[in-house]
RNA sequence: GGCUCCGUAGCUCAAUUGGCAGAGCAGUUGACUCUUAAUCAAUUGGUUGCAGGUUCGAGUCCUGCCGGAGUCACCA
């Protein structure tokens, strides 16, 4: 079924098109010739201007973009066209380019088009640098509209949008409409690229290697979710897309590399929400001779430069709070946090059972039967909205974390920490636990606690527990919700605002 | 999955108690050779998300479905 068009405005723009090619004009040509981009073209002219207020030297210019803006006023031409750089107005007089073209101006040209103009600098009456047009080359015909957003520079510098395109399913479904016709949703990905770039530089500064593992893996595992399942044809075997990078990194620390990271897409198979997507962007690092007391310090600095990145200071602003970036942070225990808020000293209650009793006399709604520490994970999760400032939360149940090492002290808890900022759990780490025995036996109490209900305990990694055995170095790990830190450095609401194309139902 | 709210022109939104589906922008035609939310005049454009029902009459009320948002649940 070959394209047809849908309303009147589309009809038009093919009408245009037809009359373009009748004309014989390309309206797809294959080669563009720019010579400046639209905010060279500007500096350009105002160096000029700067050498020689009164006679500015001539600038000969070629830009290219798409028209954004557009005014005929009789025989002259007024529009601007954007690129990459930003926008540079266009003047298109009758006198200057002939009836001819001038017609298809007129007659042809669309919001939305990309055009290449080639012409001279020069400043309006208005004051506005300008392309004086000499020639004009359509490089693509736009068919169907964009939204039309008009915008006034006011006296302080602000710009005013009259007309919006703002139906979140139509952005998020047609995100190269939402882009091309909202600046700001742009800035958040570009925004986005810079505090993943930072991250890198950082660990790698530090004398972290950048790898990738499998995202298809025979056997899932390293954290709590359920996968998504998929199918190798020819080798008739079923695989999962990755819930965790966890297990093969640490695998390559008994390779041999002292410190490893990687910064991939996790895969899980749950609900939606603000601050879930079905798949999402980790950072996962692994250092040899660390432990997670290292892996504070770490987070601490790397986050600290990826704000002063982001907004040139320590302190972001997310939900109406001032988020303070500068270490140290608040450190404190997951017992003593519960202990504050909630007025529940889980060490009271020795069993699930007078702990869930206790948790029910405190009011929280609790499902019956959970193990202990989720009992305790399900306390944290109530104080979890208030912890907007960054904060590290120490020392979790053994039950709920196999692969973290126990307290020296205490053998029912582990050294891991959860990080929290502006109410989300934005990261996970632990003083790695690297005695393959232990392990082993992890794994099986966990299967043994979760093997009920629909929560299928995870398959034991059996060559997970093989690489164990041949020496794994004492290590600190660390994973960090990429696309959470991305909401607080651009202050977004939701994780669906900071993925460029996040997940959305099919529609009919 | 539960509950609440939403879906009207390409975009942003109106539409009284159930009573002729409208506006601005964009588009089209005309005027205008320094405009910039250009302006002025005229004008096109609708399966009101889909399917039923109630009614003389449904954008509006009812039922189901589709999609979205919020919230709760789920998320060892």
């Amino acid at each position: 079924m070959t394209w047809q068009p849908s309303n009147s405005v589309e009809q038009d723009r093919y009408d245009k098109l037809q009359r373009l090619r009748a004309a014989d004009i390309n309206p797809y040509p294959n080669r563009v010739h720019r010579t400046h981009t639209t905010q060279e073209a500007i500096a350009a002219y105002e160096q000029a201007e700067a050498q020689h207020p009164d006679a500015p030297a001539d600038i000969p210019v070629t830009v290219s973009g798409r028209i954004m803006r557009q005014n005929l006023k009789g025989k002259i031409y007024f529009g601007h066209i954007e690129d990459g750089s930003g926008r540079v107005q266009l003047m298109i007089r009758f006198n200057d380019i002939g009836e001819a073209m001038f017609g298809h101006v007129r007659q042809n040209l669309d919001l939305g088009d990309f055009v290449q103009a080639t012409g001279t600098m020069m400043r309006t009456k208005m004051g506005e640098v300008t392309v004086r047009v000499e020639a004009l080359v359509i490089l693509s015909k736009a068919l169907s509209p964009l939204p039309v957003i008009k915008e006034r520079k006011l006296e302080d510098g602000t710009i005013e949008r009259y007309g919006e395109f703002s139906d979140v399913e139509e952005r998020y479904r047609q995100r190269y409409t939402d882009l091309a016709v909202n600046q700001h949703v742009r800035d958040v990905f570009r925004i986005r690229a810079k505090i993943i770039r930072t991250m890198q530089r950082f660990l790698d500064d530090k004398g972290f290697l950048e790898v990738e593992t499998p995202i298809l893996q025979p056997i899932y595992g390293g954290a709590a979710a359920r996968p998504f399942v998929t199918h190798h044809n020819q080798l008739h075997q079923d695989l999962f897309l990755r819930i965790s990078f966890e297990l093969y990194l640490k695998r390559l620390l008994v390779g041999g590399f002292d410190g490893v990271y990687e910064i991939g897409r996790d895969f899980r198979n749950e609900g939606v929400s603000y601050k879930h997507n079905p798949e999402f962007t980790m950072l996962e690092l692994y250092q040899a001779y660390a432990d997670y007391h290292t892996m504070m310090a770490i987070t601490e600095e790397m986050l600290a430069k990826v704000a002063q990145q982001v907004s040139g200071a320590m302190t972001v602003s997310f939900k109406g709070h001032e988020i303070n970036f500068g270490p140290p942070w608040r450190r404190v225990t997951v017992r003593d946090l519960i202990k504050q808020h909630l007025e529940i000293d889980y060490n009271d209650y020795p069993t699930a059972a007078a702990l869930e009793e206790e948790m029910r006399k405190s009011g929280l709604e609790v499902s019956s039967g959970l193990p202990r520490g989720k009992l305790i994970e399900t306390l944290l999760e109530a104080v979890e909205p208030k912890l907007i400032q960054p904060t590290f939360v120490l020392d979790y149940p053994i039950d709920i974390s196999p692969f973290a090492k126990k307290l020296e002290s205490d053998p029912t808890h582990v050294e891991r920490f959860e990080i929290f900022i502006g109410g989300m759990e934005i990261g996970n780490a632990f003083t790695e636990l690297n005695d393959p025995l232990d392990q082993e036996a992890r794994f099986l109490e966990m299967a043994r606690l979760y093997r009920s209900g629909e929560d299928d305990a995870t398959p034991i990694d059996e060559d997970y527990l093989n690489a164990m055995r041949y020496g794994m170095p004492p290590c600190g790990g660390l994973g960090i919700g990429v696309d959470r830190v991305v909401m607080l450095m651009t202050n977004q609401t939701t994780i669906r605002e900071v993925v460029l194309f996040p997940h959305l139902r099919a529609r009919e």
